[in-house]
DNA sequence: TCAAAATAATTTGTATGCCTATTAATTCTA
DNA sequence: TAGAATTAATAGGCATACAAATTATTTTGA
């Protein structure tokens, strides 16, 4: 075992934190590239898919995004036909959002979402090599005082990462 | 020692590092309360103070973000009279930006940044421990083929995580 | 019942963050 | 040395992201 000196690691975590955003921000402009949509976009797109039919508020809740931001997303999918919007017959307050032919063609083809990619990577490691890692960020977060926070957001798979987490998650999750 | 099955740790995982999102987001959020200042305003802020003097370029290089995102946030914090522009002699191509004594002041009682706090929960650890989490990410950024990334942004302490890390980093780091 | 509170979506305005030009100045090169 | 390539900053445009205010609808409560 190599004696690792406590300044070099702590310049290796931060890095290595980098890194992890930088993963999802590369494999977001993957996405945009392969797609044409950007990477909320897709993000939006596949949670609709995986739901049939959603609303405005409980999309934003899966996204941990502001409702006002995913009103402006469903915007751009809608003028591209992607998407649909159906004003609810039970609660006329609400906007039901469900894809189009188009975007459920899309929604089929897209790749994998950055979160994705860090889930698929994860499942497949072995037990000793998955328990390092869950041991690691386990400690981080706890010097962080952050063990206690409502995980949220990433998955983002896009630049703009969302301030705060705390709207109406409808208790879709 | 606790078994813990591979399925309850990926999620684990992915909870963690949303965690780790979280923290930096939420730093932010406290920063722009304690000065009326945005995160990357605050940002541009502490490095111009490290620097004295510094190019539009190489500041956009230190905080890992596109000359013209740069031009914007300098916009306004000149706006607010808290930075200097000035057309340097040498190369009259070159805006030189400093802080005026109102940013100077500012800087003196602004709270640390996302990636201080970070830095600061590591430096508080022991090296057993500072091991577990850098054996952890170490592996986490592996399987993210990530290891080879340059490392870039976070600290940001904001909301909006920049695209990519290539561009004129004049060396300044 | 009927006003008040709550809820759902949208509109408006500000701040990132990027990209694609564009302008001005400097350096390289034929 | 004149023209070409490069470099530095900026302008303009689009897409997030949020907060605050607005509109329409539903629910609560006096």
């Amino acid at each position: 075992m190599h004696k690792l000196g406590n300044k070099f690691m702590v310049a290796e975590i931060m890095d290595n934190i980098r890194r992890v955003f930088q993963v999802v921000n590369e494999q977001s402009k993957k996405v945009e590239k392969e797609t044409g949509l950007t990477g909320p976009q897709v993000w939006a797109i596949k949670v609709i898919a995986a739901e049939g039919t959603i609303r405005i508020s409980d999309l934003a809740g899966r996204m941990y995004l502001h409702p006002t931001t995913v009103v402006g997303i469903i915007d751009r999918l809608e003028k591209r036909s992607l998407v649909n919007r159906v004003r609810s017959r039970e609660d006329r307050r609400v906007v039901d959002v469900t894809l189009t032919p188009e975007g459920l063609q899309l929604v089929a083809n897209s790749p994998e979402v950055a979160s994705n990619k860090i889930t698929q990577g994860l499942k497949s490691l072995n037990t000793p090599e998955l328990t390092i890692i869950y041991h690691g960020l386990d400690k981080l977060t706890r010097i962080l005082d952050a063990t206690d926070l409502p995980p949220a957001l990433i998955g983002s798979t896009e630049i703009n990462l969302p301030k705060t987490n705390k709207r109406d998650v409808k208790g879709t999750d």
